[in-house]
DNA sequence: CTGAAAGCGCTAACAG
DNA sequence: CTGTTAGCGCTTTCAG
């Protein structure tokens, strides 16, 4: 691969000339500028954005770590991120960590090494990592993390409103699947709905955020036989649907159904589902703007936003 | 933040024996090594990636740019890279090119300025880009790139297939939805349906590889009564049904539809949708198995595997 | 087994 | 406006 320096010998002037003319910085001589652009194009140069980065100490690049890239509410807060950072010059790459504290650790320590010029983060515990990220901007999504910036969603209250929502709808016996215990969502959501129904019930699954998870809870959950369920997220949502139509129960008349995340699929089937709908495009853009502010200003206080879910009353939860 | 001279300074040896100690390459004093463990610690020492990648002129991170982040055939595609990229010791980083050509070439400058391993690459026009990485070992998956190794599902020949398999049922009028022209799965997808269909049909769309565009193309094309409709992927097939759900019409009954991609919803909804499922993740796997392959010997001749798709017959491609 | 020193490719003073 | 030069932080000969 060639380097500045065959470019600069190829147009017959010093590196820094060439360095200069590809980055438009100092003004110089159109006619070496030409020749210098002339060499790269015909060397097929790149500049090393290692060597680059190295010596300016500083990259225009943004980590984001999500917990599940098959989980559409993750890809829009993607999407949100993105669109944000690129109108900023950033651009930004994805890692998934799984769910997976090793695989999160493994994608800080590279978002380190690598000297990102900040992260996004939607932690699988609370804190373990974190202590690695410190004099790296980095600000939490989703889910909460120690002495940081962070874009959260007001998860616990509304999940209790759901509840309500289901209460108010006629349904006595609701149960909750909600994801595993220390993830600050799943968590809240149960917390939520302990609010409406009055405290701790038996009628509580906890299980992975996947759609297995969401079968194998709902399964177990209707030897019980509750009359409507409030489910975590919507790739739980599917299993749990699935559940429901192998057991030959029909939401809402049978079971009431209310699910975390407004999935493109939602109003698809029948009834449609009653979902607790989070701005999660919204969540990665706050994300990015805050990110972008730290690196600007790296001392200033932590600010942490809360972002309102909201209802959206469809089919399932009405008998 | 700590650099190496930090550390050896604190430990009170020279740069060499830190960087030793570290990457437990030669052999090290214990006792040496434990001091500089010790200091490492303290100082909170990440080693700086990009200077040692500089040095060792190769990381261990792989690219993974993909043309839609929101759709599940590709974050499938994505857990497959990863989970065979992870084994084999490398990371993967993902961008979201958005179908958008000028976001593709700056992931890939990106990817080449960072001087990556290997780039895993759905590109979103046959050839454009594709200059810029010579040098750097690269995979397309999903759409073909001359002169590189790819991996490619027999797109046309399902859709003729799926196609067929509506004619056998039936169906008489069949219309086809497809992505935009020059996509290549999108071409092939249209030409399976004219070998079933025998020839071009006034009941083809093209739109954009979305939900939206789904629907828009449905909308249209309803106009026409078509009494079937293959549609080009999962995305897409919840615009047209929606419309069709709008329209009053029942697919399966009323319209036959067959879609590309087994969603995970796609069970759900009543009829269940007859899908012709790709081998997402497989397809992933096999990107990264020919990438590293390349990475280890980046002389050998380019290869491109042929992954079959299979149609899954459900309710809705049924009257 | 350890240290000194060179250099990866680039940018940014600093002179000219 | 252009060239020379000194590193950025790390690994890796090469001596000791």
């Amino acid at each position: 691969m060639p380097t500045i320096t065959d470019v600069a010998r190829r147009a017959g002037v010093s590196t820094a000339t060439v360095s200069r003319t590809l980055n438009g910085k100092s003004t110089v001589d159109p006619m070496l500028a030409g020749r210098v652009r002339e060499a790269a194009e015909e060397l097929g140069y790149h500049p090393n954005g290692l060597a680059r980065n190295l010596r300016r100490q500083e990259t225009a690049v943004l980590a984001l770590i999500i917990s599940d890239v098959e989980n559409p509410f993750f890809t829009a807060i993607a999407r949100g991120v993105e669109d944000t950072a690129q109108t900023a010059g950033y651009s930004v790459v994805l890692c998934n960590s799984d769910e997976n504290p090793e695989k999160e650790r493994r994608y800080i320590d590279i978002a380190l090494q690598e000297r990102v010029a900040g992260v996004v983060l939607s932690p699988t515990d609370a804190s373990s990592s974190i202590a690695r990220l410190r004099g790296t901007p980095v600000v939490a999504v989703d889910r909460p993390l120690s002495d940081c910036d962070q874009v959260l969603v007001d998860s616990r209250r509304a999940a209790r409103e759901a509840t309500e929502h289901l209460i108010g709808n006629g349904y006595a016996r609701i149960g909750c699947i909600t994801g595993p215990t220390g993830v600050r969502t799943a968590d809240d959501r149960l917390a939520g709905y302990r609010d409406a129904v009055g405290g701790a019930s038996p009628l509580e699954r906890r299980a992975e955020y996947r759609a297995g998870g969401g079968r194998r809870a709902a399964e177990e959950l209707l030897a019980c036989s509750p009359d409507a369920l409030l489910v975590g997220n919507s790739s739980m949502a599917v299993g749990v649907l699935e559940a429901l139509g192998k057991a030959g129960l029909r939401s809402g008349r049978d079971v009431g159904v209310v699910a975390f995340d407004d999935a493109p699929w939602a109003t698809l089937i029948d009834p449609p589902l009653t979902v607790i709908a989070q701005p999660a495009r919204e969540i990665g853009a706050e994300a990015a703007r805050l990110l972008l502010a730290r690196i600007a200003e790296p001392d200033r206080p932590p600010v942490a936003t809360t972002l309102r879910a909201h209802l959206i009353e469809r089919g399932s939860s009405r008998k």
